[in-house]
DNA sequence: GCCTATAAATGGAACGTTCCAATAAATCAA
DNA sequence: TTGATTTATTGGAACGTTCCATTTATAGGC
C-alpha cells in the first residue's frame, strides 16, 4: 500500500513537469509563479501523497517555526489551562506548539529540553520543574534560542518571566482573612526551593506584620503542591498546641487536600477552618463548598507568554520584560469568620 | 553572549583535531573509537557548546526518533492521566513524546498532525477529536506512519485501538443502579458520533434489557462531555413528568456536572439522585459525595500504547491487534438506593 | 624484513530542501 | 528592429548529518 520510497519534491517536479525550484516556490506560496502552474503543481503534490520535509528545510533556512512547552506537571489542571491559553494565540500564528511533561523532575526536564533543542525549536516556554539547578538553561541560552519562564522563575536568571503578582494575591487574601476576624494563621504547601514559594508566603508574612499578627501565631508548613500535600499539612498543623483557625495554601491543589483533610476529622471548610487557594483553577468554583482563592487569569498569563515569545521570536532577540499579571481574589464560601473570636488572638484552642 | 553561527559536528573536528567522521562516530557511541579520542572529542563538544542537529541527521537515517501524542482535550484530567502512563514507557526507551491538543476540533487536528508529519515522527498516539472524518488518517497510513488510537476509534478504521471494555464498564454500572432499586435509568453525555458513546450506551441499554427496564423507563440525553454538559442533561431530564432517579453518565466529568446541577437544585447526589461516573479520574474518589465509577486503568491503558507503538515501530509494520483494557467499578457514595421504590415503577415524579 | 589481519580514522557522496544568480520568454519604448 | 525591462522558470551550491569505501597506523606471524 504505502508508497515505497516517500516523495521528494523531485518526484513532484518530474510529475508536474517543471523543476524542483518552481515547487519549492509553490510550497513557500511564492506570487512569482504562473497561477496555472502553481495548480498543475499541486494537484501533483496531492498525486504521489507528498508530506513536507522540514527538517530538511530547516537545514537551509536555519528558523523553525516550532515552539516547544515544557510544563513540570500536566496533571494539575492548572498548567493545562496555561497551555490552552498559550495554544490559542499560537494557532493564530500558525504555529503548532510541542507540549512536553517533566513531572516536576529536572532530570527529565534536562532530556526534553535536549531533544526540543535538537529539534531545533525557535522558542521555549518552560515552567521549571522544582530543583532545577541556575546552570540548567545556559546552554540554550548561549545557542541565542529565546526562553520566557511561564509561572514560574529561577533565582538569578535574567530569562524574562510572566507571573501573576504572587505577592500581592498572597496579601489580599491574608487581609480577607484577618478580616474575617481570624488572628493564628496558617501558610500550608510549597517548599523553599521555589521562587513562587518566597513570593506567596513573603505576601502572607508581611500582611501578617501590617495586620497585626505576631509571628507567634503564624504557622508555616512546607509540603508537596498537592491533594496529598495539603491533607498532611493540616494533620500537622492541627497537632500543635494552638492550632490555626485559617489557611492560605500554596495553591488550589493543597487547599482541596485541606478541605479533604478536614472533611475526614468531621470538619467542615468554612465554619470551623478558613481555607483559602492559590489560582483559582475552574474546579475551585465548583466545590463543595466553593473554594475561595486567589484569581490569577492563567489562561491569560498564558496567551501573554505566547505573546512575548512571538515577539522575541520575529525581534531576534533574546531579551524581554518580566510581566506580572494582576489578580483578585473570588470571594466564596470556603472562609467563614472565626467563630471563637471576641477579644483580638486571646482565645485559646479547642 | 551567544557564539555567532551555530557549532557544527565540523567545528568540533577542527576543536579535536580529528575527522567530521569520527565526531560522528562518537556521537553515536560507536566502538570504533579509541577511547582517548572519544575523550577529546566529548571535551571538545563541551567547549564550543555544540547541539545536535537532529533535522539534518533524519536526512541521512531516514527514522526519527520522535512520537507524537495528538490529544483531544488536554483539560480533561483523565486525557493527563492517559499522557502521563505513556510518558512512562517512553523514557524508559530514551524517547521523548511531543504532546499537542486538538481541542476537539478536527481542523486543529489537521494542522496538528501535518505538523507532526512535516517533524517527521516515527508514530503517532492519537485520540481523535469528535468529528473527525474516516480519511483524516489515509495520508499518514499511506506514508507508513504506525499509528494507534488510544481511548477513542473511528468507525471503520483499520488502525489499531486500545480501549477500556466500555460495553462491560456501562454493563456493570448499569446492573449497579438497578441492583439498587432504580427503576427509571439515565444515560447522560456524549453523542453519537463518537464510536465509544455506541459501546456505552449499548453497554447501558443491553443491562436495561437483560434486567427488565423497559424501553419507556430509560431516558437518554445527549450533551457535552462536559460539566457544563452533565448540568444540562440533568437539567432536561428532570423537567420530564417521570424523570429518572439514577444516572449513568457518559464520563466523570458529566457526572460532576451533574452532582453540581443536583446541588444547585438542593438535591444531594446518592440520596436524592444516584450518579455513576466513568473513567474513574482522580478526582471522582475525593469528591463530595465520593463518585461512584467505572474505573478504566487510564495510566495502565496509555502505557499499554505506548508498548504497543513501540513494538510497532521496532517491527516496521503499521499493523497491530486492538486492545481492550479490563474495567471495573469503584462503588462509592453517590448512588444509594431509590427512595421512593416499592413496587416497580409506579411512584410518581416529585 | 615482508605479508596479512585488525584497529582506528577519514574523505566524499548522499539526504531533501532553499535561494541566489542566471536564463528564457514575453512585453515595452524608442 | 533593437535594446531594456519585466515576468517565469531553472540549475547548482549550500545546509549538517550518516555511512560506505578507503586509507593509515599498529600488531602479529613467519
Amino acid at each position: 500500500m504505502a508508497s515505497r520510497a516517500k516523495a521528494t519534491i523531485l518526484d513532484i517536479a518530474r510529475e508536474a513537469g517543471v523543476s524542483k525550484s518552481t515547487v519549492s516556490l509553490v510550497l513557500q506560496g511564492s506570487g512569482l509563479i504562473r497561477p496555472e502552474t502553481a495548480v498543475k503543481v499541486r494537484k501533483a503534490i496531492e498525486d504521489v501523497g507528498y508530506v513536507y520535509n522540514r527538517g530538511a528545510a530547516n537545514l537551509r533556512k536555519a528558523h523553525s517555526n516550532v515552539i516547544g512547552m515544557v510544563i513540570n506537571d500536566l496533571t494539575n489542571p492548572f498548567f493545562a489551562e496555561l497551555a490552552v491559553g498559550m495554544e490559542r494565540v499560537f494557532q493564530a500564528a500558525g504555529i503548532v506548539p510541542f507540549i512536553a511533561n517533566t513531572a516536576e523532575n529536572p532530570v527529565r526536564q534536562e532530556e526534553v529540553l535536549k531533544s526540543l533543542m535538537e529539534q531545533g525549536v525557535a522558542g521555549l516556554i518552560v515552567s521549571p520543574a522544582r530543583g532545577t539547578t541556575p546552570g540548567a538553561f545556559r546552554r540554550i541560552e548561549a545557542a541565542g534560542v529565546p526562553i520566557v519562564f511561564a509561572m514560574r522563575r529561577l533565582p538569578e536568571s535574567r530569562i524574562p518571566a510572566i507571573a501573576p503578582d504572587n505577592h500581592r494575591g498572597a496579601y489580599l487574601a491574608t487581609q480577607h482573612l484577618i478580616g474575617k476576624g481570624h488572628r493564628r494563621l496558617a501558610f500550608f504547601g510549597g517548599s523553599s526551593d521555589l521562587v513562587v514559594y518566597h513570593d506567596r508566603l513573603g505576601g502572607f508574612l508581611e500582611a501578617c506584620e501590617a495586620l497585626g499578627i505576631p509571628a507567634a501565631d503564624r504557622t508555616i508548613v512546607e509540603g508537596e503542591t498537592s491533594r496529598r500535600g495539603g491533607m498532611a499539612c493540616l494533620e500537622t498543623a492541627l497537632a500543635a498546641p494552638e492550632p490555626p483557625t485559617a489557611a492560605l495554601c500554596f495553591n488550589d491543589a493543597v487547599a482541596f487536600g485541606v478541605m479533604l483533610a478536614l472533611r475526614k476529622r468531621g470538619l467542615e471548610a468554612g465554619t470551623d477552618f478558613a481555607v483559602v487557594g492559590f489560582d483559582d483553577v475552574a474546579e475551585a468554583e465548583h466545590y463543595m463548598p466553593a473554594l475561595t482563592s486567589v484569581a490569577v487569569d492563567t489562561a491569560g498569563l498564558g496567551e501573554r507568554a505566547a505573546h512575548v515569545m512571538l515577539k522575541m521570536i520575529q525581534s531576534r532577540t533574546t531579551r524581554a520584560e518580566d510581566h506580572i499579571g494582576a489578580v483578585s481574589l473570588a470571594i466564596r464560601e470556603s472562609c467563614g469568620p472565626d467563630r471563637n473570636a471576641r477579644g483580638v488572638g486571646m482565645g485559646d484552642a479547642a
